[in-house]
DNA sequence: GGGTTCTGGACAG
DNA sequence: TTCCACTGTCCAGAACCC
């Protein structure tokens, strides 16, 4: 999303605290960003039980190399920022004020969309069938990874994306329940009958959230956005039994960004609520005013970091304010195109097209990939390329798909990751016809000590008898 | 100049 | 088969093609 750029040294030069923080407090990993379940939470006890936890690792060691690549490609950006020229800048203020102008000429408020997601949705099924889990602390997932946790086990700092035994020093009662993707699926489909009535059209993200343009379903039934949301809250919980929270507003982004500024993702945990943003111009403006620029959507902890290092960026109308000029020189034009309309609250306000998936794949890609004990053992290596190819071409086979570039993903013991990649004489459908291009490239990169191993499929095309599924 | 392929990486859930 | 997952999308930059 960023690149290489420059700079603009005096709005961060001096601002640093004048106390060195302890080494932990410096080691900001994803569990730093509070999340919903996160109040009443000793965040210094967390992150210094992560950091003792994570220090001496392999994993500490690569984390600490991504970041020493992210402090170079920041300065490279200040200096570049540094370097622009009065003239430089005055000509992309015009620019950029002349796009925002275009912009908001053109800006759609009549619209209602709803976005929801489903409330600690893996742990939720769980506790369905099984509620004496409700009281207890519980992550669902592994020693290896947390895929989410229990508001109680919330409480210790488990979160998702954690590794099990580092949730474990955190909460040492903590009971792991094993994911169990088919019991999310059937969840998944229950909930989506019910958006389904709200907006045939909806849009899944995921299995747990979904986007519904609901303004026809406000239209015939007469009510407001707010009754929709309160009455699809309802609706979904008599029909699964499980809570989400709801965003309201004028578009999909607005949407989720509302839940997130103070639901989902914020600092106060507040399952089972909904969240409005009145379809007004100002209340649109206000409300991006000082949404930390994290909240929207694509912009992750990296780009982040990016605003603040170089621009002293950290909300959407900061990005509107003297800085937007050097958006577009320091940012590529779909960067810089993005953070635009995104600080003004623009976004889709109609669905996409819908794709045919009895004819076009329905999909850019296949992968699998697993992780394992440390291996060097070539044969061993090879043995689970070939299991590996064997479950993707049945994946593939399930939905009658043939692909033509075929990559190989090594992560080494060191959590470096290597990406190789080929394309094949022809369009291949089984586990025989990758095989070879796999090995090949496998081998080009021995000797390896491996902790995982991936294969994935693109370039992919619904193959001609392919059966179409119910 | 354009196209394509390959690689690494950000992001999301 | 584990002491930091897995699946999928998109993008930028480099290398290579014409
Ligand atoms: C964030 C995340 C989610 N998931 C899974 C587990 C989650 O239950 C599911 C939905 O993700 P989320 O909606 O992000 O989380 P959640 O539903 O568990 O909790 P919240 O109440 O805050 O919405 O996706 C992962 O497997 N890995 C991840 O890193
Ligand atoms: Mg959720």
């Amino acid at each position: 999303m960023a690149e290489p750029g420059g700079l603009e040294g005096r709005f961060n030069s001096g601002g640093n605290a004048p106390e060195q923080p302890a080494p932990w407090q410096d080691y900001q990993t994803v569990f730093t960003n509070a999340k919903a379940g996160m109040e009443g939470v000793d965040k210094e006890h967390v992150q210094r039980v992560v950091y003792e936890m994570s220090k001496d690792s392999a994993h500490f060691k690569n984390e600490q190399r991504k970041a020493v690549a992210l402090e170079a490609k920041m300065a490279r950006m200040r200096e570049r920022s540094a370097a622009l020229t009065p003239a430089e800048l005055a000509a992309a203020a015009r620019s950029v004020d002349a796009r925002i102008a275009s912009l908001e000429a053109r800006r759609d408020l009549s619209r209602t969309w709803l976005h929801a997601d489903m409330d600690c949705f893996y742990a939720a099924v769980h506790e369905l069938e099984r509620p004496e889990l409700k009281s207890l602390p519980m992550a669902v997932g592994g020693i290896g990874m947390i895929s989410t946790a229990n508001y109680v086990a919330r409480k210790f700092g488990v979160r998702s994306a954690m590794p099990g035994f580092i949730a474990k020093r955190l909460c040492p009662q903590l009971v792991f329940v094993p994911l169990d993707f088919p019991r999310y699926t059937a969840a998944a489909e229950r909930v989506r009958a019910v958006f389904a009535q709200f907006d045939p059209a909806f849009e899944s993200g995921g299995l747990d959230e979904a986007y519904l343009d609901i303004t026809d379903y406000c239209r015939e039934a007469g009510c407001s956005g707010e009754e929709a949301a309160a009455e699809l809250r309802r609706r979904v919980r008599e029909a699964t039994g499980l809570t989400c929270s709801a965003g309201v507003a004028a578009n999909r982004m607005l949407a989720k960004a509302r839940a997130r500024a103070e639901g989902i993702c914020s600092d106060i945990n507040k399952p089972d609520g909904q969240y409005v943003l009145p379809h007004s111009r100002a209340a649109v403006i206000s409300f991006m005013d000082t949404l930390p620029a994290r909240k929207i959507p694509c912009i992750g902890r990296v780009t982040e970091s990016l605003l603040r290092g170089v621009l002293d960026v950290s909300t959407c109308g900061q990005l509107l304010g003297p800085q937007r000029a050097r958006l577009p020189l320091l940012f590529s034009d779909t960067s810089a195109a993005f953070f635009l309309e995104a600080a003004l609250g623009i976004a889709p306000t109609r669905h996409p097209p819908k794709v045919d998936t009895s004819v076009e794949p329905g999909r850019k890609g296949m992968s699998c990939e697993r992780t394992f004990r440390a291996m060097r053992d070539a044969a061993a290596q090879e043995e689970m390329a070939r299991q590996l190819v064997d479950s993707l071409a049945a994946d593939m086979a399930s939905e009658g798909l043939e692909g033509r570039n075929i990559t190989l993903k090594l992560k080494l013991s060191t959590f470096e990751v290597r990406t190789r990649a080929a394309t094949l004489p022809r369009h291949a459908r089984c586990a025989a016809d990758m095989l070879p291009a796999v090995l090949r490239l496998l081998r080009a990169e021995m000797p390896v000590e491996l902790r995982l191993m991936g294969v994935r499929m693109a370039a992919l095309r619904k193959h001609p008898d392919a059966e179409l599924v119910h």
